[in-house]
RNA sequence: GCGCCCGUAGCUCAGCGGAUAGAGCAAUUGACUACGGAUCAAUAGGCCGGGGGUUCAAAUCCCUCCGGGCGCACCA
């Protein structure tokens, strides 16, 4: 009996009181959603549904309260219900209804907790896309780690999801990059608004073996192309190294070059033309983004003839509408909070519903902390923590599970020295650890002769034993909670509940018989349930990125 | 000035209409010749930034003020 089943039932009890006491509300599972009260003793789940009814059928909430639970108590598997409160409806499920969660988990191993929410809903999620100009630096690793958990998440909902990094190599700040490795090979000082640091110096040597011609005695601005071109790729392929090496990996890498070379931006433009959002003014042509919720109209066109800034972005939305994405989501940070609107704008001047087919996640930035301090960083002066830095630091688990773990609403200061130093500190820990007991455990009971040959769910009675049936029973709804909101931390949260559940267990409950105590049911049928918190505890740890060890 | 996010235990943060507000770390005290003590039990620690309002019910929703972060270019 898991909490789906018993609103679903409940939901049938309900209806026939609001019907039979002339109610006109029409109800859902999601009305009479139980919750899993905080206090023991309200019951295994609870239900706030005769409250929110007394009003419209004028009845006093106990009262209605009391009738639907007597209907209640005569449910399959209910052992009792109880009214408390204002109107809580209180139930507790016999041992044998919730213990037959156990054998479940087990049985449907990986498949366990996965839900339908975006069965064939093509998904593009777009994040990091940090331009090509130096290595990833702290700030784009949270959305490394959020981004990628995400997908994973849309993905146990039968999302079809593309994970994408927009690769930004059109536009000034690649020049910028190119003049600088060309300034640092020629010994000359980095430009003014160029970078600095020692990846610079490393990039431009490793052009140098790699370009076949002479370099040596070509013009200045074809050096300059060289480094450019080769430059960026090289710079590329080591940003694709290092999300590599912290899990992450996209399935597209988009050029924004193409969006040039092909036509694509003067398209989009035109497109906007038709639909009569574009005007000119003072030499430049201008997206009449105020007509569809915006502060300001934008330059498209600059009165140089270059593009402004955004108009890459209409023809880059296009480009992924047209490749058949029915919800794109780009993940930012707080310095970009400001494109909301005017990406809003587009998505609505395009005749597509903003919010929906096009959705953008703010978070908020990373502090970088040295022993208290915050620390500024600089691309340009290369004082700069890597991706690279914070994996050597603290490793890849503890890394992505402390930026995976915070609402991205939130600040999170990143302190590499007490990271590196204290890593107890990080919950991952105390979840990867009862990941692993729950496989030493079981090693223990097979060298004991404890298998799950049997398994009788009444056995499971103890109080611990039914906080962890009702934790676990949670995990599909938590799953599901987490895509629509897209909020990855509350997977990892929920780890915490249950490894800290299982542990307190563990300390109760043994699956091992002690001494010459004969191996019983009550031993297999622990089994099971030790074996089914692994499973839910790995398939949370997978959605984040995170190994589950089987030993420590 | 306008906009977005945040202000909850000593610290880092969950909870975002429900019952006595939680966890980890830090502190104090206990628990292994019984499945790994990277664990568990117990104690202590809170006018949920302040003030109004909506509601049967507010940390949660609305208004306002205070404090912090980030934005508000024909820069990308």
């Amino acid at each position: 009996m898991n909490p789906a089943d018993l609103s679903a039932a409940l939901l049938t009890v309900v209806t026939g009181i609001v019907v039979r006491r002339g109610g006109t509300a029409e109800l859902t599972v999601d009305d009479v959603a139980l919750e899993r009260p905080r206090n023991r003793d309200h019951g295994d789940w609870a239900s706030n549904i005769a409250m929110k009814l007394a009003k419209s059928l004028g009845a006093n909430p106990r009262e209605l309260a009391q009738e639907i639970a007597d209907a209640a108590a005569e449910l399959e598997g209910v052992a009792s219900v109880d009214v408390a409160g204002p109107g809580f409806i209180n139930i507790t499920l016999d041992a044998a209804a919730a213990g037959a969660l156990a054998k479940t988990i087990v049985e449907q191993a990986d498949a366990y907790g996965l839900g339908d929410l975006y069965r064939g809903v093509t998904i593009n999620l777009e994040f990091v896309s940090a331009n090509p100009t130096g290595p990833i630096h702290i700030g784009g690793v949270r959305w490394a780690a959020v981004g990628d958990s995400l997908a994973r998440i849309f993905q146990s909902q039968g999302g079809i999801v593309t994970r994408e990094y927009y690769f930004n190599d059109h536009g000034a700040q690649i020049d910028r990059f190119a003049r600088s490795l060309l300034a640092s090979w020629l010994g000359e000082p980095a430009p003014e608004d160029g970078y600095g640091g020692d990846y610079i110096a490393d990039i431009a040597a490793r052009v140098l073996t790699l370009y076949p011609g002479d370099l040596f005695h070509i013009p200045r601005d074809e050096q300059q192309e060289v480094f450019r071109a080769v430059g960026v790729e090289l710079m590329f392929g080591d940003i694709k190294a290092s999300l590599h090496e912290f899990g992450v990996k996209f399935d597209v890498y988009f050029h924004e070059n193409e969006l040039h070379e092909s036509g694509a931006v003067n398209h989009a433009i035109d497109r906007l033309r038709e639909l009569g959002a574009i005007y000119e003014a003072d030499g430049a042509t201008w997206f009449r983004s105020t007509d569809y919720g915006d502060d300001k109209d934008r330059v498209l066109i600059k009165s140089d003839g270059e593009f402004g800034y955004m108009s890459g972005d209409l023809a880059y939305y296009l480009n992924k509408r047209e490749r058949g994405f029915e919800r794109n989501l780009i993940m930012l940070g707080a310095d970009h909070h400001g494109y909301v609107k005017r990406l809003m704008a587009m998505t609505a001047a395009f005749g597509d519903t903003p919010y929906v087919n096009l959705e953008i996640l703010i978070g908020q930035l990373v502090n970088l902390v040295r022993n208290g301090e915050p620390v500024r960083m600089s691309k340009r002066a290369g004082t700069v923590v890597t991706l690279e830095d914070l994996v050597e630091a603290v490793g890849v688990d503890a890394g992505r599970y402390a930026l995976v773990r915070s609402s991205i609403d939130s600040q999170v200061d990143i302190d590499l020295d007490l990271w590196g130093k204290k890593t107890n500190d990080n919950p991952v820990f105390y979840v990867q650890y009862a990941h692993a007991r729950t496989h030493s455990v079981a090693r223990n009971a097979s060298g004991s002769g404890v298998e799950r040959s049997a398994f009788d769910a009444s056995l499971l009675d103890h109080e611990t034993e039914s906080i962890l049936l009702g934790i676990l029973a949670e995990y599909p709804r938590l799953l599901r909670q987490a895509a629509e909101l897209r909020e990855p931390h509350r997977v990892a949260r929920y780890a915490e509940e249950l490894a800290g559940a299982y542990h307190r267990w563990y300390d109760s409950c043994r699956v091992t018989p002690v001494g010459d105590e004969p191996v019983g049911d009550v031993h297999r049928t622990r089994l099971w349930l030790n074996d089914a918190v692994g499973q839910v505890l790995r398939n949370g740890l997978g959605l984040l990125g995170v190994s589950a060890p089987e030993r420590m």
